[in-house]
DNA sequence: AACATAAATAATAAAGTTTGTCAATAAGAA
DNA sequence: TTCTTATTGACAAACTTTATTATTTATGTT
């Protein structure tokens, strides 16, 4: 019985999201890819997307003001979004507090499996704009 | 000179979203009101709602699959979104790391403003439905 | 109280984001 | 190679949010 295919697109969205730092949306993996297959559908980007979020091989990061972003780095870290430029940048010098997750599901009965933290400010160079 | 105006719809949105625990999206908020105010348009409390969020007298909490929510509690704590059915909850019991906002200032130069934690698990009842 | 100004609104169009439909394609088993 | 059906491309549709504009109305001024 067949459950899971390995198609060319498959493979080529998920090397794009894992080649790159820059939290791409489901439409920048779309441009990324079009060099390398042209014919590819919006449609089949989001759906494999979707897919390999789900399954764990790629993070989902929820951001205030711009559409879904994908992360193909699993290693546990931060992100931080500037308020100004919509900047998104990691941030991997503080370690995930697993205890946290633990400590909820003490608390309330739910099963945590992660917990995705998104620290809100002002870039470097949109505080170098901000004139007096 | 005026500056912002106070006006009936203002206040019933921003009573809404003070008065429930619910975590409404937009398209709630403006269900909610449409028994006193049945003429107020979603327009209105998309705006009122993203003043509300910027001025910082609301809070804006994005979520994983679904719009985005507001809160009008300010007190420091976190969420629980349950990835089965949705649920959507608080979690007081956790203070706000306010030097982890300070930490990631001193090392990236960033001026964090705030960070938004949300936990992503299976609610009691959806671990229930969970035959076998 | 009446008037003037412009901020805010209702109505609606439009933009932006994501999912669903379905005939055609192609991955992988036999 | 042939068969089965998971996946795709094309596109429609749904969902979420913002923009436009004529009208209304909150508030300062007379």
């Amino acid at each position: 019985m067949i459950k899971e295919r390995q198609t060319k697109q498959k493979a080529v969205i998920l090397s794009a999201v894992q080649g790159t730092k820059t939290h791409p949306t489901a439409e920048q993996v779309y441009e990324m890819i079009r060099d390398e297959m042209p014919n590819v559908s919006l449609g089949t980007v989001y759906r494999n997307l979707n897919r390999l979020a789900e399954i764990g091989t790629i993070r989902r990061i929820s951001v205030i003001n711009s559409p879904d972003k994908f992360d193909g780095d699993l290693t546990p870290h931060h992100h931080i979004s500037c308020t100004q430029c919509g900047k998104f940048c990691d941030f991997f010098d503080a370690e995930y507090n697993e205890s946290l997750d633990r400590f909820i599901e003490a608390k309330t009965s739910f099963r945590i499996a992660k917990h995705e933290t998104v620290f809100y400010g002002v870039c470097p160079e949109c505080k170098c704009n901000e004139l007096n």
